[in-house]
DNA sequence: TTCGCTTTTTGACATTTATCAAAAACCTCC
DNA sequence: GGAGGTTTTTGATAAATGTCAAAAAGCGAA
């Protein structure tokens, strides 16, 4: 399963705890367009890609403002609901066909009472979304929107053959029509 | 020690585990305007705030730009430079005089290693973080500068008293002059 | 292949915030 | 209690991006 093989990256998975994993992951295939988390709703899974894209969204004055897109071999969830068990702020989205692992907030508690170094698993992955969070909020502080585009193909050209415009553009943190024009001029 | 009561809301710290945080926990007290950590330097140390004022700030176009406040029981630190023992992109600045408690990279790390529990600490503290970075990150994106600096003043009244307008105007996201301007019309 | 729907682009104009410069207010320390 | 520095405010103008409306392009289904 890819989801072994990327938490060994992280540290060496023990036959037991491999096992366990196995008996609380649920893998689970979904169609384009299905919602994953409804916007206030509590969101207690944590989903991991194996196949497709995803992406979070909030509502602001009635529009959709993507909040993040996942991929392969990322973690999706609304973090905020997640950890907090509030309802969930954003709504979640497959933008494509996906196939998916699920584990569930109460199984991947037990899982971390149960195998004290998964603790250590959840820290670093944690931290590692943290940093990725902080570049996006540095980037949006002080890139133009233009750069931010550019860099946002750069690092990820895929991404526009799979979203559309409107969805990324609010991504990027300006309109759907901002980012016709940059495309424009470019 | 504040840090321990702090950790302890966590989980319950055993007598061995306290007495190893407190061999590796260096208390130090420093004056105002102090630089914790330069720009382009590596940042090998946690920081834990028992009294005082901390700013992390970035350089853009030469001017300053806060990026974070961190005040008592709270923790700084150059997250980015600590996590990948990359050079800060931020400096760090007491904005008082401030006592503090640092604990180096490698002793934390140690700690994680011969303490499995401080693994859960540590997730659970990233985890917090990261969820008030989320925050930070829709009100930026959500939120006029009116909107954001009221929610600060509502939140934290006193940081007014203790960093300048020039400070809390860029951490928010705007110049010192819309910031006043802000101010003046309210 | 064309109809109908969705997505993307274009145009005109409005709004928010930035920039640069200077004045005013505020400290602080001799 | 002023001199000199720093911080804050004010003014005029510019730049970036948003809003609303409509046209154009793209695309899937009959």
């Amino acid at each position: 399963m890819i989801l072994l093989q990327h938490l060994s990256k992280i540290i060496f998975i023990s036959k037991a705890l491999e096992d366990a994993i196995n008996s609380v992951a649920k893998e689970i295939t979904l169609p384009k367009n299905t919602i994953l988390v409804n916007h206030k709703e509590r969101c207690r899974n944590l989903f991991f890609i194996q196949k497709g894209l995803v992406r979070g969204y909030y509502y602001d004055e009635g529009k959709e403002i993507t909040n993040w897109f996942a991929q392969e071999e990322e973690f999706a969830t609304s973090f905020y609901s997640f950890i907090t068990n509030e309802p969930s702020p954003e709504t979640i989205e497959a933008l494509e066909d996906c196939q998916l692992i699920q584990i569930s907030y109460t199984d991947l508690q037990d899982l971390y009472k149960k195998f004290q170094e998964t603790e250590r698993i959840g820290r670093i992955i944690t931290e590692n979304y943290y940093i990725k969070l902080e570049e996006r909020f540095l980037n949006i502080r002080f890139r133009s929107a233009k750069e931010r585009y550019q860099n946002l193909i750069s690092k990820n050209p895929s991404l526009l053959q799979r979203a559309s415009l409107g969805q990324i553009a609010t991504y990027l943190g300006i309109t759907q029509e901002t980012l016709s024009r940059i495309r424009a001029e470019l």
